[in-house]
DNA sequence: AACATGGTCAACCGCTAGTTA
DNA sequence: ATAACTAGCGGTTGACCATGT
């Protein structure tokens, strides 16, 4: 078992992902997989490391992630999960499908820890699971709502640190503005299961429509349902693009 | 208005486990 | 058996933003 050779580090790029970037590694993902992560961005013609193309999509492109507010019920989840699994996110993200570990492990670090430290220092015994469970039941309640207004109405909710790119803009979707979408709020907003705020749906439905009416063929679509088959959409999305006719010539892996 | 402070989150780093030759 | 390699995990960092003074 030696150790992985760190990637190398003459000119391959760090820092936040570009609109650019995403829709590349979307493509080349959708067109070829991800088999082999360390090969991919080579392949793929990004200069960034296969660790880095691997966290961008497992954090943020997977067409499966859920984006955006974490419920109370999930929010109990993660307490009652970590109690009893510890730091292991992995396994906590594998019981809150489209959450990430990335995501969970913030979201404990920045709401979760305190609220659990809030309640050892009150009195509440910890140790037992059901206590926790029953403590946070019947204790948390406005706290929970109280921080469900905070996340919604923070503008970083929504958008990454790359662009600022606002969807209310009702003109024309340019290839620049499919991936604004992509890099911001599109996946999880449209993906989401868990539509709570109906302006924002709507808004989002509204978007979509325009989208779909000027960028790709498909007539019937139901924003309150998943598509059925994610990775087909999307291939037949990006396919329709003109950005697309720059991967065909990428040889498979 | 300007600065300080704290919160949030995407991304990176270093390590381990698993796989392959 | 072991060395080389990759994928995945958890800890940490740093940029950005909001809020307070």
């Amino acid at each position: 078992m030696g150790r992985a050779p760190c990637c190398e580090k003459m000119g391959m790029k760090r820092g936040p992902w570009t609109p650019e970037e995403d829709q590349i590694l979307i493509n080349y993902i959708h067109l070829y997989g991800h088999s082999n992560w360390r090969a991919l961005p080579k392949h793929a013609g990004l200069l960034r490391c296969g660790k880095s193309c691997r966290l961008r999509w497992i954090n943020y492109l997977r067409p499966d992630i859920k984006r955006g507010n974490f419920t109370p019920q999930e929010e109990e989840t993660i307490i009652n999960l970590h109690e009893s699994l510890g730091n292991r996110w992995s396994a906590i993200a594998a019981k809150l499908p489209g959450r990430t570990d990335n995501e969970i492990k913030n979201v404990w670090h920045t709401h979760l820890k305190k609220r659990v430290n809030k309640k050892q220092n009150n009195g509440g015994d910890t140790k037992d699971i059901n206590g926790i469970n029953e403590t946070s039941q019947t204790t948390t309640h406005d706290e929970d709502k109280e921080s469900m207004i905070v996340e919604t109405t923070s503008p970083q909710q929504f958008s990454s640190s790359i662009t600022t790119f606002d969807i209310s803009n009702n003109h024309i979707m340019s290839y620049e503005d499919i991936s604004a979408l992509v890099d911001e709020s599109f996946w999880s907003d449209f993906v989401s299961v868990d539509n709570s705020n109906h302006h924002k749906e709507k808004k989002l439905e509204e978007d979509w429509e325009v989208l779909l009416d000027r960028n790709i063929k498909r007539n019937s679509y139901n924003n309150s349902e998943l598509y059925d088959d994610d990775m087909e959409f999307w291939f037949e999305l990006f396919t329709s693009n003109r950005r697309i006719e720059e991967f065909s010539d990428i040889p498979e892996c």
